[in-house]
Order: C-alpha cells, then structure tokens, then sequence
DNA sequence: GGAGTGTTTTATCAGGCGACCAAGAACAGT
DNA sequence: ACTGTTCTTGGTCGCCTGATAAAACACTCC
C-alpha cells in the first residue's frame, strides 16, 4: 500500500526506478495520451519490466498522477521562487518578468500544457483532478496577478479569464507543436534565441498599452 | 477497395451514414484521441454496427482522415470565402477581419485545434500528412498575410513563425479547453458574448501599434 | 548468518482492440 | 421478375492491453 515514504534508509533501489519511470510515463503521457501510452511501452522507455510500474504506482491512473504532479511541482517551485525574488517591486514589473519566466518554463517543460490540452478537451476524472489539485491555484494566482493591473489601467480592458487563455495559448502553443514549427516553418521552436524572441512578443503583446488601437 | 468516390447515382443509402460516421469520429478523435477513441465507439455514437467503418473507409487510419479532411475543408471554405469578399480592401483591415473569422471559427469548431494539438507534437505519420495537406498551405497564407504588414510597420516587428502560433495559441486556447474553462471560471467560452470578447481581446493584442511597448 | 522486509522478475489472466469474412438485405437497370 | 451491384450485418480471428500471483533476488538488522 505504502510504496515510499515512511523511513528511506531500506529501500537502495527503489527510488531510482521510480524516477526513471515517472519520467518516461510523463513524456510518453504526454506525446501520446493516457490512453494511447500503454505500460509496457512506459516500462520499455524507463528499461524496466512492466509489472514494476504496477508495483511502485498501483495502477496506471496513479502512476499518470505521480507524473503529472512532477511537472506541476517543478512549474510551482520555479513560479514561485520567482514572485518571491521580486518582493518590494511594482506590480507591472513583476507581471512581466513572471510571464516572461512562464514562456520559458513552457519551452522547458512542454509537457505541462501537452498533458492539459488532452485531459482538459472532455469532461472526466482526469480533468476534475488536474483542475482541483493543480490548475486552480495557477489560476486564481494568474487572476490575482492580471486584476490590479487592469483596475490600475496598466493593460487592456479584457476579462480575467481571456487574460489567462491567451496568456497561456500564445506562451505555450510553439512549443507544444515544436515538431509541426520545425516541418512546417524550419525553425526550431526550443532554439534558445527563438524562445527569449517569443518571450519578447508575449510580453509585447500582453502588455501593450491600453490607449494603442 | 475504392470505397465510394466515382458514380454518386449508385448508393442511396450509403452517404447518410457516412455522415454519421463521420460527425461521430470527429468527435471523439478530436475528445479522446487517435489511438483513444475504438472503431467500436465510433460506431456506436454513429448508431451503426462495427465493421461498417471498415467498409466504407478500409481502415481505421483512413477514417480518421476523411473526418479530419472535412473540418479543414470547411475552414478553407469559411476562411476563403472571406478573403474573396474583401478584394479592394486595405492588407490591415483585411487581416484584422480574417483574424476575427478565425477566432469564430476556433469556437464553433474545436475539433480542428484538437485535432492538430494531438497529433502535431511528436513526429509521426499523422504529422506528416496533416502538414503536407491541410497545415502548410494555412501557414503560408497566415505568413504571406503577416509579412506586408510587418514590412509596412503596422504590426509589431516579430518573425512571422512567432506570429502564427500567437494567433493560433491566443484564438484557439480557450475554446480547446473549454471543459476546464467551465469549471474553472464558471465562464462558458462558446457563449457567443464570450466569444466576441475573445475576438476583441485577440484583435487588439495582434495589432497593437508598434510603438508601444 | 539467518530472519524478515523491500524490490525485481517471470508467467499468466480476462477483456478490449482492429480487421476480416461470408451471408443477407436493399437497391439499380433491364 | 430477374440479375448484378451496393450496402449492411453478425460472427470471429489473433493481438495487445492493464492487472495479478507467485517465485527469485537484494538488502538491513539482530
């Protein structure tokens, strides 16, 4: 039942797989879908027998929570330290280095938005999961940081809510199709100077003046 | 083998449920996935029994591009059909107008952008063949629309790549994650309110005066 | 150095998958 | 009414899926 967490000193191999696992779960999850990915495919990717993810995880549904918890935690821990560092600067600053940091994370770590642009198309389980444990708190932190901005006049007259989808859209799209850009246009999305150009025009666009149209 | 394409007077019955067929693995491998949604399924929401899928459309991959062939059918016709009916007029209104049919196009048809957000993120033979003949030709025409106008400097200086996945990330976003926007902010995006909004905010952010910042 | 626990492996289960086949039903031209 | 084609149906094949049982191994502690 337990599979680790108590007292680590007895278990020398377990936590290495583990890692190995959840890693290739999240990019096969994440390429493919839950459905589509199916263990013994994670198992072969992470060099494991198939049992084991069943050992460690207890079914493939926790072993797709334990993955996809990892990369909110990694966006959490990196948002967050972010925020923190700019304690004392104006709000608008502050909004524009985190967005900036967020294009960043989601060229980093495209997984993250892979996994929601499939499990939140339909209603299910998988999306009441990812909203209640991961997504709101992203949202509501997102919301809090737009408002004040807009009550303030810094940006456009939009909604909160068509704030965050854009923001999250325009930040993440390029590099979720990263293999469709690199066909369809040659360029390399995940290219370092091709992300810090995307970071630019998010930023640009998000927050442009609102007097300019 | 040739499954129905020369003589149309032959088959009465034939063309009503291939558009059953049709609607219905739309929907579902635009919902769940390719490898997600079962020919069983499929035939199920169709109200028809199993094997007719392999009948009319020999196999499972060929389904799926028929069904994905006609929602970008009717993209080229909506999209087209605009561009047609607003010779004369200047490249900026133009686009702005195209880029507004865009993003009503997005709300009324999800499927399209979930479609291409599932199967454009890791290389494959459905990439492939999306690119090669529905994709690329939407590209070069959003790139040949854009570049006049970044020349002209009326929209921002950004490489027009970035450009085309801001549009299509800010437009389609919100309507792809419609489930969870539901949940998430109570705001149903495919209200039609909602969706002039979205239209307005993606207007206004893509053609913000250049000089801004 | 044997007990006992935690981890890995092998072998196997029932169920769902895509595809196929042969027979039947509905229609067309004659 | 007959005939040939188009369309539909139920039945079934082999394959792959997620999960489990039980045996083999690794390691710590007494």
């Amino acid at each position: 039942m337990t599979t680790a967490s108590e007292h680590r000193a007895a278990r020398p191999h377990a936590d290495p797989t583990r890692a190995r696992i959840l890693e290739a779960a999240l990019d096969l999850f994440s390429e493919r879908s839950f459905e589509g990915a199916s263990t013994r495919l994670i198992a072969e990717r992470a060099g494991v027998p198939q049992p084991l993810l069943s050992y460690h995880f207890g079914s493939k549904d926790e072993l797709w929570k334990a993955a996809v918890g990892q990369v909110f935690d990694e966006l959490n821990r990196a948002m967050g330290g972010r925020v923190e560092g700019l304690r004392g600067v104006d709000d608008l600053t502050v909004a524009k280095l985190v967005v900036a940091d967020f294009v960043r994370f989601s060229a980093a770590h495209p997984e993250l938005h892979r996994i929601i642009t499939q499990e939140c198309k339909a209603e299910g389980e998988h999306l009441q999961w990812l909203v209640g444990h991961h997504i709101r708190p992203l949202y509501d932190g997102a919301v809090s940081m737009f408002e004040p901005l807009v009550a303030a006049g810094l940006i456009r007259d939009v909604p909160a809510v068509h704030l965050y989808y854009l923001l999250t859209g325009a930040a993440a799209t390029m590099f979720v199709l990263a293999p469709e850009c690199r066909l369809l246009s040659g360029v390399d999305p995940l290219d370092p100077a091709e992300v810090e150009r995307h970071v630019d025009a998010v930023v640009a666009m998000l927050f442009a003046a609102p007097g300019a149209p």
